[in-house]
DNA sequence: TTATTAACTTTGTATTACAAAGTACTTTTT
DNA sequence: AAAAAGTACTTTGTAATACAAAGTTAATAA
């Protein structure tokens, strides 16, 4: 048997940062108040997941406006797509295993 | 868009008791030893997280012997089955809402 | 008898998660 | 014009986790 777990991506553990990736994934970009929202987290608690993945360079960020109000969006990069993939892959193996 | 996250289970975010869980779904059982060197940590963070699934009654510990030799085995319960089950149909929405 | 193995527990540190409050700037409401 | 509210944070503080390393106990193998 081989570890299940080796391919796994750290940044990836946890549910937040992962409910981040797969709403980007799904959405192309999504300002910080729809993640909040949709995730049902905390201003500070999103910001600094938010963070991490920005430092990893997975996501990335677009400050702009909507009319006169600001509007920050975020959107996955092209690494940030393939790591997020290859964690999903590792995970469906993982899965696939069991069932 | 619905949460992504929300069926998650907290206790099945670490890498480890994932794997532990993922061992044991296909396994029946395993020692110590079996599951230490499969997903290559160390003693005493298994024990750790070990103790946090038994704690959860995810898993169930029997204490026995081969031959003379104490050999300490761990299984899923029917609850810890069910629940892994639960979080891994989450995780499965959640990806192939992606793909 | 010394060394080794199994399965831990204890200790200590570093990282992480999270809430809550604070901030800066703008916009809407009264 | 003043007050309230919204956006997108940052800061602060605390509690929970993760993890390695070392210590422990009891048995067995050399």
């Amino acid at each position: 048997m081989k570890n299940p777990i080796e391919n796994l991506n750290k940044v990836f553990e946890s549910r937040i940062r992962l409910g981040v990736m797969s709403a980007l994934m799904v959405n192309e970009e999504m300002n910080f108040n729809d993640l909040k929202q949709l995730l049902e987290v905390t201003d500070g608690n999103l910001a600094t997941h938010l963070n991490m993945l920005e430092e990893n360079s997975y996501i990335k960020v677009h400050k702009g406006f909507i009319g006169k109000k600001t509007n920050t969006t975020y959107s996955v990069t092209k690494a940030g797509e393939k790591s997020f993939k290859n964690h999903l892959n590792a995970l469906e193996k993982m899965i696939h295993n069991i069932e």
